[in-house]
RNA sequence: CGCGGAGUGGAGCAGUCCGGUAGCUCGUCGGGCUCAUAACCCGAAGGUCGUAGGUUCAAAUCCUGCCUCCGCAACCA
């Protein structure tokens, strides 16, 4: 019998633009829960995309003088290059322009329209006549057109519309009775906006745009994002579709506990805690087990955005200071609920007190006095002191179960504090051993010797602990401390006296250097020419 | 009275459900150490816990009013 399978989303990104931090926090994030889940033995789906169709992509393509489907091209490649960039490990990645998907969209939705949970009716809102666009109250600026500032008026069209009161009930107790939604704050916001007051049915068509899937059975229609966008959590697994094969990942037996989660940001929490579940229980689909809904990355209090000229480059991040140093410092500092106000300053100081200073410190002292005090290579002989060692070891020990828990809630930037909690207790460790004084002495060698050991140990395990959220430099950590193969089982790292007694350690390159914040403050400066 | 969240030492946060010496990280200052990436370890200063009342032997924590900030407010992702 094979494992448990466990699936996780990103949203699909609307390309309307190229990708941003934004997008990188949410991909990020999905990526180090896929790959720890993959280290931990499940078969995981990490699945991520693009909702390409919309009037908004029609008229950005029209006026950058390209075809809707060159113009999503072009920005699709851009995605794929940053999450190659940013070592995303993604099994999958949809397209709502991939053929299989749209086929697949048409059957869902005469699927639904079959069971009579789809009708026609009118669409009633405020209506720009020069642009021939809809507008929602919320959209309008001072009550005009958000696109050209002109009048709008009160204007109908036909459109189709999908029930929502034989869902309501059901959708309060997936909200209220389970922690399908979390943070668990959103949940009364949702309930008293949406639900209490009586959930209004959907539009799910348009005849306002054509750059979409065709309604199978009305070609005036154009499928309208909810079906289209949020359908593709279950079209990359093959639902109404021969592409794909992978619908274990969505059943109940085959899945894991926790399993599927998807990963979005707080201002689609209402597509996806209300109407994808209304649209699976229209099709009589089983529900996700999980909604996390992450708060934004904001600047200076203000929220990103391009208008604003402040989004910083992930790439030119990346460059400068390691992809995993920014992958780091997001996952580190997004809080479970609420915003994150980023700053260059900020990632930098964080990047140094905890990866170069503890971290890349530790890693770097204790290699350099197995080196030199034992020419690289640990003896068998160790004399072990309970009362020194006993805190750090069940620390170590102790930690992986505490990341096991916070992994599935989801809150990465707590299991990373919990891991560095030990990182500096390995580092407060040396100050009480004192080991140059141990060195000083022929009889105190087997003390030593132990004392460094249990330095490695420390830093296996925690190592092993990081490497989903910075994949690419934990491995020159291992090579560092001649950890390999076994040792650097996820299920070991639970367990103590795991590297070989007789470890030889390598000195290399240092892992996460130092940075000069006023010097790095002042070169991001210079490669933004606005201020 | 639309709904919800937040206001805690210089900065960012935890603690509030189940009242009882206000805790963490960063920064600042002083000390220690020298294995290490001027890193590490220890100590100190710094808070009337937004505000006004109330309950209580006791309130950041419970109740009420008020002020400020933010998000959402339905078909924009």
């Amino acid at each position: 019998m094979s494992n448990k399978t466990f699936y996780i989303t990103t949203p699909i990104y609307y390309p309307s633009g190229n990708p941003h931090i934004g997008h990188c926090y949410t991909t990020v994030a999905c990526d180090s829960i896929a790959r720890y889940k993959r280290m931990q033995g499940y078969d995981v789906m990490f699945a991520t995309g693009t909702d390409e169709h919309g009037m908004k992509i029609e008229e950005t393509a029209k006026k950058s003088g390209m075809s809707p489907q060159d113009y999503v091209d072009e920005i699709v490649a851009q995605f794929k290059k940053l999450w190659e960039y940013m070592n995303i490990s993604y099994d999958r990645y949809i397209r709502t322009t991939d053929h299989y998907h749209k086929s697949a969209v048409q059957n869902i939705f005469k699927k639904i329209y079959d069971k009579g949970y789809i009708y026609k009716g009118e669409y009633s809102g405020k209506y720009c006549v020069p642009d021939e666009s809809f507008w929602t109250a919320s959209q309008l600026v001072d009550g005009k057109c958000p696109e050209c500032g002109r009048e709008v008026i009160d204007a109908k069209e036909e459109a189709y519309f999908m029930k929502m009161q034989p869902f309501a009930e059901r959708i309060e107790k997936l909200l209220t009775e389970t922690d399908f939604l979390q943070p668990g704050a959103r949940v009364n916001e949702m309930v008293n906006n949406f639900i209490k007051p009586g959930l209004e049915d959907l539009c799910v068509s348009r005849t306002t745009f054509k750059w979409g899937v065709q309604v199978p059975f009305d070609n005036e229609h154009v499928v309208y994002v909810w079906i289209d966008a949020l359908s593709n959590y279950i079209t990359l697994l093959g639902y109404e579709n021969d592409m794909h094969d992978d619908m274990h990942f969505w059943n109940p037996e085959t899945r894991c506990e926790v399993s599927p989660v998807h990963m979005t940001a707080k201002e689609i929490v209402r597509f996806h805690s209300i109407i994808w579940p209304a649209i699976l229980m229209a099709l009589d689909l089983p529900l996700p087990k999980r909604l996390y809904s992450h708060g934004w990355i904001n600047f200076g209090g203000k929220k990103m955005g391009k208008s604003t000229g402040n989004v910083v480059d992930p790439f030119i991040l990346g460059e400068r200071f390691g992809v995993d140093a920014v992958r780091y410092q997001m996952l580190r500092d997004m809080p479970f609920s609420g915003d994150m106000d980023y700053s260059n300053e900020f990632m930098l100081n964080r990047i140094n007190t905890d990866l170069a200073n503890d971290l890349g410190n530790l890693v770097s002292r204790t290699v350099a006095m197995v080196e030199k005090y034992f020419a690289s290579t640990l003896p068998e002989q160790k004399l072990q002191n309970s009362e020194q060692d006993d805190e750090l070891i069940s620390m170590a020990t102790g930690l992986k179960e505490k990341i096991d828990d916070l992994i599935e809630i989801p809150q990465l930037g707590n299991a990373l504090t919990e891991i560095f909690k030990v990182i500096s207790r390995a580092n407060k460790y040396i100050d009480e051993t004192t080991p140059w004084i141990l060195a000083k002495n022929h009889d105190d060698k087997p003390r030593l010797a132990a004392v460094l050991y249990n330095l490695l140990e420390t830093i296996r395990i925690t190592s092993v602990l990081l490497s989903p959220f910075m994949p690419s430099t934990m491995p020159k950590v291992w090579e560092q401390i001649g950890a390999n193969g076994d040792s650097l089982a996820y299920s070991k790292s639970g367990e103590w006296g795991i590297l070989p007694q007789n470890v030889t350690v390598k000195r290399g390159e240092i892992i996460f250097p130092r940075f000069d914040v006023a010097k790095e403050l002042e070169h991001l400066e210079s490669l933004n020419p606005k201020t």
